[in-house]
DNA sequence: TTGCATCCTGTACCTAGGTACAGGCTTATC
DNA sequence: GATAAGCCTGTACCTAGGTACAGGATGCAA
């Protein structure tokens, strides 16, 4: 009941926009909040603190199911000791980071080298065998941050 | 008129999809090529070499839309000395994949921070100070390779 | 000539993470 | 009570790089 915010001043708040807070709700990742009795929605103050959150483990690398997943593990450990899996993840995202890190530096060796060869025309490479430049190998370029 | 191929040879030999064959050539990255009467489309044996190079410049991180002008700078110069602006797009190419690489290594200093901290709850975290996990700072998580 | 594999076009769908818009209702201020 | 700002819902759209499907035509071998 104490000092609930509107949607505009959450949004305002944790720097996002007003869309993306019925986005992230659709997703499961910011709870419903009250109603007014007109049916706009009233925030707690602690949800700027979870959009923060959120924006966070984003900025780590965690896809919003992942982020969801994070505090989902978090809310429903309300009295046992510890573990919420955030220890287990992080891990595992580091791996894909460094792995992730790992191919940047494969493709970066491939443009220093082709920077070096003095490649003019990939057409050209392509069919002149002395040409550097990996045509068939090279990472998977699997996408993702 | 001398061997030519058929939409699904050319995309068996290169290892991508038939569709895929289409939409690069709508993407105007694969020359429109000749048809039989009945209306198949006819590859010159040397459009699977092109979807090669297709593939490898992805991989070194260019966008289909920098492939597309990439391969079109090296069409149009057939005569020219040299410089089909290879050299200067794999230069812009490589900061921008330093740049993505530096990023990543402040995301993975991060997630060692987090684990060297023991952090076990993101929502905890973020309320008591003593967490050592940058909630607002970090590198703009902007996507892409 | 039959039959099946291959190919044609057009259109819709996919992931991820949002953003934008239309049309209407609520809230707050004067 | 009027008016403007803010919010509601549902739906469509965006980027990038494809993939899938329907319904019909073609190519090729027996």
């Amino acid at each position: 009941m104490t000092d609930l915010l509107r949607t505009g001043q959450v949004a305002e708040a944790a720097g996002v926009n007003i869309q993306t807070l019925r986005y992230y709700e659709r997703r499961g990742l910011l709870d419903e909040p009250e109603r007014s009795l007109g049916g706009h929605r009233m925030y707690p103050a602690d949800a700027v603190t979870t959009l923060r959150v959120i924006k966070a483990a984003q900025r780590l690398g965690f896809t919003l199911d992942e982020v969801a997943d994070l505090l989902d593990a978090g809310r429903h450990r309300h009295g046992t000791p510890t573990d919420s899996g955030l220890q287990a993840r992080a891990r595992t995202k580091l791996d894909e980071v460094e792995a992730r890190i790992s191919d940047l530096n494969t493709i970066r060796t491939a443009l220093l080298t082709a920077l070096d060869a003095g490649c003019d025309d990939l057409a050209v490479c392509a069919t002149s065998s002395c040409c550097p430049l990996p045509f068939a190998e090279l990472a998977d370029p699997h996408g993702d941050r």
